[in-house]
DNA sequence: CCCTGTCGTGAGAGCGCTCTCTCGGGACGC
DNA sequence: GCGTCCCGAGAGAGCGCTCTCACGACAGGG
């Protein structure tokens, strides 16, 4: 047995609480926990135990009987280069939970499940009722963990609606942004406006795509499609795939800032002026957004209202409260100087 | 008192497991903690009771015991749009020290630290023991937290050398990397080489603009300097103001990518060419870099790796086993197209 | 043949807390 | 004045696990 640190000043308990404020655990307890029923004179003096020895609930204790570990676990099942690239999504969403979570008084345990190892280590964490509930952070494909811990009882929260339905979810109006960008762009006179789509296995880049071919359709021009994975290199590859195969375009949408950045620079290499020869506008409106060269016009994503929202439903489906299968939170085209 | 899920199928205690098996718990406790002195043929039908049940210890019963948590805290003490820039050493670190935690199986605990509500916090949480340890990312000045923890006998771990020296750290080596950058500017024959410095009360801050000004001054050059906070905004702002306090600067050195981009928009603007007019190397080698117009010249430090050296001397310290008080990282020049 | 040593297993005592149940005492009604 | 009710406080039983200690079985030496 490897031995803690050396100075295990031993902590006071309850009963040290007890005993020096001369009532008893139960009643300190109630103090603790905020109970009304103690008269107030005895609260003043457990109040004063308390302070005086420094007293810190034990947690496992508590947990123990109660049941309830007052901290929930926030997965993020993407492989890691995705996760921690730098388009702020995940940060967002962290800092989102987070602010909602101290609100709340309760612990956010940060979950990596990129390898399989790792989703089956999230698994049997959540089923062994380690947290009081699970956060997903943007699911790829049908992932069934979500189900799972549903049907287990488990209270969990998606970002994006899980394509098996099974939780609750928040979600951002990817159409009513996507359109509002093509539309813009349509507006603006813009005659072959094609699109750099995220991965069709991400209800984001699903509905992204659909936005932008529903919209573009329904004003009578043909989509032009090229597929990324959200990144910036997976954003040049696309766009110089676009240029090779429609030479004529003056447009495009690209489903993420990151990739809008990759599009800009296989652009300039290929001599193209934006916005004079193609205009683009990307999505998530990141903190590079408004540095590039030229500035990009992006439709903007509340990233950490999705954290808090989560967060929110979360919190109330594990209080057995009523709540909404799903929230969707509005976008907004925010006009720079690339389209 | 607020109800959990409904479904709350009874989860099999080591007691059940126990009956099924034909033993006692001792010994299913014994053959789940993986002791050798149980004989095989036990062995095998613990285990085989174990599957059947889809047994998972109560973490909290077994932390009341051993006093261990098996779970460790990441602070975050800095301001919220800090961490959440897109510079990428937080995502870096977490990412780090998640992968290490994983291999030792510990769960990560993350603490946003801001406010002084949440400074609080973090204290009453790690003095209450609900950790077995405490890594902190990036402190701002004299932070007496980790000082106070490591009193207390709470291991603790920074990033970042804490200026009141009190637990071990693992840091970069920020001057080597600042001098090789600073040598390859002169090399270049750059004459007048200005420095957009970060905060002055975080070491990192403070390292690179010593590293920049005992190169500049060792060659014979006077130092230019302006100061900024490491974020893109700052860079903008320090470079306007280089250039108008210094019109003839041929080279920068900015303390952070982030800054360089924005020292990179303010050089467009002014109408200088990167690198013929003014050359610039930035210090972080975020993924970024790459991709701005023209692609930067940079010092990579090695994020990830930050995070887990960080976390292997957390669980050795927490271990009782003998640590370096320091881990220093090396640094490298990337050479790009900005300088 | 008995004593000692070794090894594997079981019994049982908590870890620190919450919560139910019980009980004492004061207010109130008849 | 006595019985009833209610409210505030204490006693005590666990929550599920680990770990010490005791014990039985067997081997080997005297």
């Amino acid at each position: 047995m490897v031995g803690g640190g050396m100075t295990t000043a031993q902590r006071p308990t309850l009963e040290a609480v007890a005993r020096r404020a001369g009532v008893s655990r139960a009643t300190v307890s109630r103090v603790v926990n905020g109970s009304t029923t103690v008269a107030e004179d005895i609260q003043e003096a457990v109040r004063r135990a308390v302070a005086e020895l420094g007293y810190v609930p034990n947690l496992a204790a508590r947990t123990l009987v109660t049941q309830r570990t007052d901290s929930i676990a926030l997965i993020m099942p993407e492989a890691a280069t995705r996760v921690f690239s730098d388009d702020q999504v995940f940060p967002g969403i962290i800092q989102g939970v987070s602010q909602e979570l101290e609100a709340a008084d309760k612990q956010l345990v940060l979950m990596l499940a990129g390898s399989a190892a790792g989703h089956h280590r999230v698994e049997r964490y959540a089923l062994g009722r380690h947290v009081d509930g699970v956060l997903f952070a943007s699911l790829h494909g049908a992932d069934p963990l979500p189900g799972t811990l549903a049907r287990a009882g488990i209270p969990a929260v998606c970002s994006g609606r899980p394509l098996d339905d099974s939780v609750p979810y928040v979600d951002v109006d990817h159409l009513g942004g996507v359109s509002r960008a093509v539309a813009y762009l349509l507006d603006a006179g813009r005659q072959r406006i094609a699109t750099i789509a995220g991965p069709q296995d991400m209800v984001a880049g699903i509905e992204r795509l659909a936005g932008y071919r529903d919209t573009l359709v329904a004003a009578g021009h043909p989509p032009l499609v090229a597929v990324g994975d959200f990144t910036r290199e997976s954003g040049a590859v696309a766009m110089r795939q676009l240029l090779d195969q429609h030479p004529d375009l003056d447009a495009v949408f690209a489903a993420s800032d990151l990739m809008a950045h990759g599009a800009l620079r296989t652009l300039r290499e290929a001599g193209r002026r934006v916005p004079e020869d193609v205009a683009i506008i990307g999505f998530d409106d990141i903190e590079m957004a408004a540095y590039t060269d030229p500035p990009l016009t992006t439709v903007r994503q509340p990233i950490r209202q999705i954290g808090r929202e989560m967060t929110r439903l979360l919190l109330r489906l594990a209080a057995g409260q009523p709540i909404d299968r799903a929230v969707i939170l509005p976008t907004e085209l925010i006009v720079r100087d690339s389209a």
